[in-house]
DNA sequence: TGTTTTTCTGTCCAAATGGTCAAAAATTGT
DNA sequence: ACAATTTTTGACCATTTGGACAGAAAAACA
């Protein structure tokens, strides 16, 4: 038997490591480049221990990818109806900004996996999270369509969200670059500055 | 010797046939995940050959990553004074994502690169870019000092157009799965407009 | 045409790497 | 304390892959 019965502690407190571990090392090097070595180091244990664990390096990147996922679009998730249109919109697109700046591996992530044709989201996609944006463009539309935003196509507001929120995390070495390490430090009240100012007067009616 | 002496009209045909065929494969894979083996394939010869003119998977990798920074920083090196401010940016913005309708893999090799830490691009970076985005951006602070556009940082704003023009290419997948099928054919018009006056909002003064 | 140079490929090699396996070490259960 | 189970690893294997090499094929040159 490859893998064990029951749940353990150990176990549990194994694979955690083992998945930290690995959300560096592919968030570095991507699927093909993350080797089981690298992550058995940064683990602190051996390659076959980590084998041991997850029976393929594959198994590992999915089991991620997977539950990564729905933390990543909570944020969404709980854009709601009963809150200031606006503000909601604004509330949402800061929650993604602050994703981005405490979980740019994640980010990373996410953004090689669709880079390089989503192979092992695909379904999820264009299934829950296709039904997801489209309940929640629904919910922007009407804010439009009854004047409390202006008029704009509520997919593609997602869309410039998700974009420049995330831009932050994944070109975070380019941004720096650009910048200067002098702005290196305030860089995120910058952005949240920036993105706020900007989606407040795109979006004001 | 390895290299061949003299650039013949063959060797120029072959290596451009060599480099269409890795922008393919680097852009699917990643300079890691792309094998020689498959570059060769896509350009119809034979492994050793490819090697013949490149010496190795890296020398063609580094050679298209700079022969293409040139093409694909132009739009911004054009952003210039005489124009009307608004409509400059709009104009630069909107070749930006003409790139991205009509140079996908590119948009998506650099992106790569950039998100794996930009290993060979460092220099270029925080050096020509940085360079012209800081030019760039202090005529975008002065259009903006002078009214003739809002006030805006304009780093950040050169980072916005970025993000969101290259978001259509880097991660159309995810973009065509969320719109779904019937939304695809007219996306890049449909992009267009919703930048255009997303933009227009963002910047009118 | 004969020689030289360039182009091209089949074959092979060494390194990297994902994963197996048997057995040791540790833990758990009785 | 002893047996059973789980955890952990060193050693090993098969495959992939970047690239070297020698020589064939073709082209350029004389």
């Amino acid at each position: 038997m490859t893998s064990p019965r029951k749940v353990t502690r150990i176990q549990r407190e194994k694979r955690e490591v083992i998945l930290a571990a690995a959300l560096e090392a592919f968030a570095e090097d991507g699927l093909r480049g993350a080797t089981l070595e690298k992550i058995a180091d940064k683990a602190g244990m051996s390659k076959p221990h980590v084998v041991y664990y997850f029976g393929s390096k594959d198994a590992i990147y999915t089991d991620l990818l997977q539950s990564l996922l729905e933390v990543w679009v909570q944020p969404l998730r709980d854009l709601s109806e009963d809150a200031d249109p606006l503000a909601a919109i604004l509330t949402y697109m800061r929650r993604k900004l602050r994703m981005s700046q405490d979980m740019p591996r994640e980010s990373k992530m996410f953004a090689t996996e669709i880079l390089h044709g989503a192979p092992r989201m695909r379904q999820q996609l264009s299934g829950d999270l296709k039904s997801l944006v489209d309940e929640k463009a629904a919910l922007i539309a009407r804010w439009s369509a009854e004047g409390k935003i202006a008029k704009i196509d509520p997919h593609h507001l997602i869309f410039s969200i998700w974009a420049m929120t995330q831009h932050y995390a994944d070109f975070d070495i380019q941004v720096e670059a650009v910048l200067g390490d002098d702005r290196k430090a305030g860089l995120y009240d910058e952005a949240d500055a920036f993105l706020t100012e900007f989606f407040v007067r795109a979006l004001r009616p």
